[in-house]
DNA sequence: TGACAAGTACGAAAGCCTTCGTATTTTGGC
DNA sequence: GCCAAAATACGAAGGCTTTCGTACTTGTCA
């Protein structure tokens, strides 16, 4: 199960956007995006768990050690949601697509963007 | 903020769904739901916590507490969807509602529910 | 009225997440 | 070859969640 916790999305975030990366890349990445920061062995320990877990994959050859996301954005966004899905919305990911639309505020633009994956769709019960 | 921990997503279920109720009756209601019931007094101080945190009211005046949700499902989901936007869409309400329907297995009555939702929201940018 | 059943209060333990300090290792340059 | 700088390893603390045991309270009814 894919699972990240929120400082391990943290840090994949920016494994995501820059590829692999140092810890001291990473280090310096949430520093500039955040308003505190934390510390650099924070980050590396985070990095060590997430090894453990299979969340990012390092590459040891090099002193510094490179850090490679394990796992894709968009896998972890559907096990994130699918999890949602079963906490909240009694497994009915209708039920979350419904309220997500009824509270977002989309522009016309978004809307038909929505409108055409849905016309992608139509008929098709995958 | 109201970001209810996962079993204290399970009991307001059972509030949500039943209505006020004592320690008991949500005591039952999780056990006939789930694979392994929990204890008792789990239930009894999962409540106390969450009246602390004013995520149930409870009714004192008999000698037997009655607890009621104090918070709505609808504003529960909507803050734990907002919250998963916020950590792991990069605030795009859009990318989630993406997200959710592409991987979503939905029938044609329900992308056509979709679809009117879409169309009542049309050139509304709320 | 007194004992028992049912309810409540509370402390504490176990597990996880996040944080960091300190110790150890490595390496590049002088 | 040696030292300072940078990196890694590791332990541990603090906080939160979940769980439960035990002690205390209260009402009922025989």
């Amino acid at each position: 199960m894919i699972r990240p916790t929120n400082a391990e999305l943290a840090i994949l975030g920016v494994l995501w956007q820059r590829g692999p990366s140092t810890v001291r890349d990473v280090h310096d990445a949430l520093r500039a995006a955040r308003r505190e920061a934390v510390g650099y062995t924070t980050i590396l320990k985070l990095l060590q768990i997430m090894t453990d877990k299979r969340l990012v994959k390092r590459d040891a050859r090099a002193r510094t050690n490179v850090y490679a996301a394990a796992v894709s954005e968009a896998t972890t966004r559907r096990h994130l949601l699918s999890d949602l899905v079963d906490r909240a919305f009694g497994g009915s990911s209708l039920a979350l697509v419904l309220q997500a639309l009824s509270s977002t505020r989309a522009t016309p633009a978004e809307l038909e963007q929505i409108r055409r994956l849905l016309d992608e769709r139509k008929g098709d019960s995958r």
